[in-house]
DNA sequence: TTTAATCGACTACGGTTGTAAACAGTAGAT
DNA sequence: ATCTACTGTTTACAACCGTAGTCGATTAAA
């Protein structure tokens, strides 16, 4: 079982699945603006996921290089499954006739998801 | 925007969408089991939803009747787009790809998304 | 009418989260 | 050799969460 990974950790963790490793630095020049965090923010965020051995730290010098230590495919899985048998009920069709209700697929999700439909069936 | 509820705080809910009013002892009824919960964790959980106004109380002598002030629709709606948006880009195919990969999708999850397009395409 | 059961309100308390300041070590500049 | 800038570490602190004990009021029972 993964870790359970908090809102703003996992801004930190999109940040390095992109591309790692990273200096605390360089991981906060791509969310400091954006998010309005400060560096020491940032660096406490990584602390903890550190802390929880779901990122990896390397030492460079005086600095450290992170990287994560769980895929992104992994976590999103894991996640997933978790939100879905909470709400739903562990089936999907209910929350697609939700998003579908509320208007939140657009034409091109509909065709997306029927072509992923169709490769799965194959 | 409808108020953060937790899990905790989901349990109840639940119990409130499927029938209400109710007093906390019935609430407490279904789920103190179920969950492990005393009946005071209900009544303070109880409160907390109340304070946040997202369930409503009604005297009745010396106890209160409980009652939903949100829609279980309204509120799966919100929480889905916030849960789509973080993790997957607002796009719900990724989603269902994942579930997909994962083996989370049956045969009966396929054919009911099937439908539920066919449906909103016509 | 005294008592026992029941209600909601208030209090508690350790853990997590968001957000960061203060601090201490160190490498590089002067 | 000293100072400065940059690192990670430690500490902070309020809000929220899970979980519940206690307390004062009230009602139903005896």
């Amino acid at each position: 079982m993964v870790e359970r990974i908090s809102d703003a950790e996992h801004e930190i963790m999109e940040v390095l699945w992109k591309r790692s490793p990273l200096t605390a630095t360089e991981v906060a020049d791509q969310v400091v603006d954006q998010k309005g965090w400060s560096l020491q923010t940032v660096k406490t965020l990584l602390s903890r996921l550190a802390a929880k051995t779901v990122v990896g730290t390397q030492r460079d010098g005086r600095r450290f290089l992170y990287s994560p230590l769980v895929e992104r495919d992994h976590y999103l899985a894991g996640v997933s499954r978790k939100f879905v048998d909470r709400l739903f009920g562990g089936k999907i069709s209910p929350l697609v006739a939700h998003l579908a209700e509320a208007d939140e697929l657009s034409a091109e999700d509909i065709s997306e998801i029927e072509e992923l439909l169709r490769e799965l069936k194959s």
